[in-house]
Parts: structure tokens; sequence; C-alpha cells
DNA sequence: CACCGGATTTATCATGCGATAAATAAGATT
DNA sequence: AATCTTATTTATCGCATGATAAATCCGGTG
């Protein structure tokens, strides 16, 4: 087949450049690894690209580069940098932030390849998601307990090992949604906003009573 | 090599009947598989077990039956049925109810080779996990949410939907604890007590306010 | 001891994989 | 139009995979 058509339409495509079709081969890689998993060939990666699979090897020195550059799209591009903003925007109440913050954060997670790339990443063991989930303690948790215990009066802001345990069964609590209805069951989101204003209710509420020590566990 | 005679360690065997042999296998490919994946091979398993590849073949037609064992013997034979008696025994209060359930259900699930089976499982998009999970909602979830209306003297038990999705969401904050410690973070599940008495207290806490509607969502 | 039957191994097939080298095609440059 | 450049394809290598058939081993039985 002649370059400059695809080989599934047939239409002619216009010639791009280099960093431009890298990242045209980039996108294809994270829908396909994210269905298929990260053992599926490159051949048929390149197939559904409608191009030959050497040509990836002109593009990406081995698979396993390709695929640490479908991790840093994900992982690393994907962030949003005003989330740290959104958190600590004291001018607004504590619960709408924290709601408008797992609104715009959940809008980038829940979602399928999202989901399935960092499924299938912490299954092969890959440092970068130790690395994600630190980034989300040190840039999510630890602010909202810090932002929580501000809002309660309390002088010293940093976060209690408990309380940032308990954020995580906030934050855990959320993403399963996503897992299951995204993952497991194929459904929609539709009550998505449910589940967030009632999770961090049901947080802040439990926040309070787990400082004060009237709970029953103390560490 | 003979047989009767392991590969690694030259020892000698007692020879197993057909039945105890295939069980050894299936054990076998249970810690194999939730390590290295569905996808690593036959004779990587079988030089673990200290026999040759074709030799598994005499016991599983293909190796997707073998893996349907592994699926059966992780779901099916870890599940304990005195759970539902656990959950409804109103000698017991609710709270201390809730909480010798889930530290028994976390006996069982909050271990690496479920956990990746039912991770591995989930994403190749094998029907028993959708399986698993209703029996996990018929079985668990709703007698909760059961139990809970009836611990706060309601007479229809019928639960509501917004009630099972937030018991969803405890239940999902509770398992993600064990997923974050036992798959990407590989430490040690010290605060699992803890975790289990904050996500059951909050949720009958805030259930409670889902449910009279002093909660701004209403479906 | 001789023999039978099932457990196990050896040998092999067809297929698919990641990767490389050489040939070709097509747009850009002069 | 002729030439240069590079994107892309064709051909191929070495290796691993799931699976099958035939040979061999070995314990139990007579």
């Amino acid at each position: 087949m002649a370059s400059g058509v695809t080989a599934q339409t047939g239409q002619r495509r216009k010639r791009l450049n280099f960093d431009e079709r890298r990242q045209e081969f980039i996108a294809a890689a994270i829908e396909f690894f994210a269905e298929e998993g990260f053992e599926s060939s490159t051949r048929e990666l390149a197939r559904r690209l409608g191009v030959t699979q050497p040509l990836l090897y002109r593009y990406f020195p081995s698979k396993e580069d390709l695929i640490g550059e479908v991790y840093e799209t994900v992982y690393v591009n994907r962030w949003r940098d005003d989330w740290d903003a959104m958190i600590a925007d004291r001018s607004l109440p504590l619960r709408e932030r924290l709601i408008d913050f797992y609104d715009s954060y959940t809008d980038v997670v829940f979602r399928r390849d999202w989901m399935r790339i960092f499924l299938f990443s912490g299954l092969k063991g890959v440092d970068i998601n130790r690395r994600y989930l630190g980034r989300v303690r040190e840039r999510i948790l630890d602010p909202i307990v810090r932002e929580c215990r501000h809002a309660d009066g309390l002088d010293d802001l940093t976060p209690l090992p408990q309380e940032v345990e308990y954020a995580w069964v906030m934050h855990g609590g959320i993403y399963y949604y996503g897992v299951r209805k995204l993952i497991y069951e194929g459904g929609t989101l539709d009550r998505k906003r449910f589940v967030i204003e009632t999770s961090v209710d049901a947080f802040r509420a439990q926040l309070s009573t787990l400082r004060d020590g009237t709970s029953p566990i103390r560490w």
C-alpha cells in the first residue's frame, strides 16, 4: 500500500511532520493498550493505525519505550495544575471546593482508558503507579486534610497519619465507584455527583470525631 | 528426568492420585498467574511445578480451562457461607456485626493472590467478575442496608438505591485500602482495623442523613 | 518376574512475537 | 524535470507460545 493512504479507508492523509505523527501513534497506543493490555502485539497496533509494524520502530526504539510514552501522556499530561488552587481557595466554602475538585478530578480519571492503563501498569509493578499515588497524597490528600483542619479552627495544620489514612479511604471510595461502573459494569456515571457529595460530607463529619478522640480507635 | 522425582530438588515425591495432582497444579497456577498474569506461559508454570509443559494438558484440556479452574477456586471456594449469618445476627450490636464481618471478609480478599487474580480477570472482561460483584451486592450490601434500616427502627427494610450506592462506596473505600497496600505500596495491613471501624462508623452516620433527606441530593 | 496401564517426557508443528536490514515510494528541493 | 531525503513497506531472523502425537518410564498386579 502506498504511504499517505490509510490502510483501512484508502483515504489520502495529509503528511504530518515527525512529532505530529509520533503523537498520533501515542494516542492510538493509549487506546489500544488500554483495551487490549500491554502484552498485545505491536503488529495489531500497527494494523489499527493502518501502517506496517516496522514503521513503529522508526518512531520508538522499542515497544517498552512506546509504553513509556503512554504512561507519560496519561499520568503526567492529564494532571491539571489548577487542582492545587481549587482545594486551597479559601474564598469558597470548603465543602464546595472539595466537591468541585472531585468533579474535576473524576472528569480526568473516570475514563476507561485512564483506569485500564492505571490497572494494567499497576499489575506490571511499574514504579510509575507508586509515584502517581505519592503525588495524590502530597498534592491532594495532605492539602485536603490541611484545609479541613483550618476550617475546623485548628492552628497546627499538619495532618495526622490517621487523618491521611481516612482521606485515602474517602478517595478510594470515590475512585472505586468509577472502577465499578467503567471497568466491571460497563455502565454510566450518572450517580457520580451523589457519590462525591456523600463521600465528602461523610468524610468531613467523621474526620472531626476521628481527631478529638471520641472514635474508639486511637494510634 | 524420571517421573516421581521433582525437577528442582531431585527429591522423590509421593505418587498422588489424579485429583490430588490436579489440585496441586491448580494451586500452583493460582500463585503463578496471580504474580505473572494470565498471559504468562504454560511452560514457565510447568517449570515451577517441576514437570514438563505437555503434562498440564493431561489434566486440563487447554490453558483457558486451567484458568477457569483458577477462577472457580479463588472466587467460589473462598467465599464463606457464614458471612450472611454474621451480618444478620441481631443478638449482637450492628456496629459489632459489621466490623466483625469486614474483619472476616478482608481476611479473605486482602491477599495478594486474590486481589491480583481479581484485577487480571476484570481487565480481561471475564463475566465472572460481574457475577462476583452481583453476589457482593445481594449477599453483603443489601443485607447490610437492611440491617441498618432495622436498627434505625424502620418498618420497610427494602434498600433504597442511594443507600446501596453508598454502601458500595463504603465497601470500595475499605477494599481500596487493601489494593493500595498490597498491590501498589507492597506494605502491611496494620491499619486495617482502623479503616474498617472508621468506614463503618462514617457509613452508619451518613446513611441516616441520606435517608431523611437532609442531604442536598435526592433521587 | 512378567506384564499392564497410566503418568510423564521427548519431539514436533504451526503460529505469532519483537526487532532489524534492505528495498521502495513519495514529497521536497533545486 | 532531475535529484535528494525520508517515510514507509517488504522480507526476514531468532525465539517463544499453545497444543498434539508418540515414546518412555514406573508403580501396581498377576
